[in-house]
DNA sequence: GACAGATGAAGGA
DNA sequence: TCCTTCATCTGTC
């Protein structure tokens, strides 16, 4: 079993949105964490912005303003997910390939990624999950479409899913 | 090695 | 339906 990979984000800069401020973070590999407004204090990066950065902060908002609107994101910028293990980033992969609108079970996930007995990890793998929205695992519910939980607070998750037009148990 | 966890399924009320 | 219990698998400490 692979240990998760501290790898510091470097660029951290805010994204406006009408729901809030979110918090993006940037390594030299792309996006690496996505925060929900309030979950951690607005901090700008002292380092210099580099135009690579820029480019995919400017992809970052886009896609999540679509996100936010209930549409499907363009164009993604680059996602470092070195900081998970093999297992998480199989799972937030299979869950970028649910498309908008559409969910899954977290058995399915389990299945989909060819371990299917293991949907309690596959939980776990989603709240480890450090880029929410765009590796979108407000779109993964538990079984008989229930919400199950969501790592940015259940309230962003229902927020999320009635955007797209899904229609969830308590 | 123990424990916790964003679950699933089965059984009973 | 709802609740409880147990089985299962992975990540973290």
């Amino acid at each position: 079993m692979l240990k998760s990979k501290t790898v510091q984000p470097s660029i951290r800069l805010p994204i406006e949105t009408d729901h809030g401020t979110f918090q993006a973070a940037y390594s030299h590999n792309g996006l690496a964490t996505l925060d929900f407004p309030g979950r951690k204090p607005a901090a700008s990066s002292s380092a210099e912005v580099s135009k690579e950065v820029r480019q995919w902060h400017k992809l970052t908002t886009r896609a999540l303003s679509a996100v936010l609107s209930g549409r499907a994101a363009a164009k993604l910028p680059p996602l470092d997910m070195s900081a998970g293990t093999d297992f998480q980033r199989q799972v937030w992969r299979a869950m970028q390939r649910i498309r908008t609108g559409q969910t899954r079970g977290y058995a399915e996930i389990a299945r989909e990624i060819g371990r299917p007995k293991a949907v309690r990890a596959v939980g776990g793998a989603c709240g480890a999950n450090p880029i929410p929205v765009l590796v979108p695992c407000h779109r993964v519910l538990a079984a008989n479409r229930r919400l199950g939980g969501f790592s940015g607070g259940i309230e962003w998750k229902i927020k999320l899913l009635a955007r797209e037009g899904v229609a969830v148990r308590a």
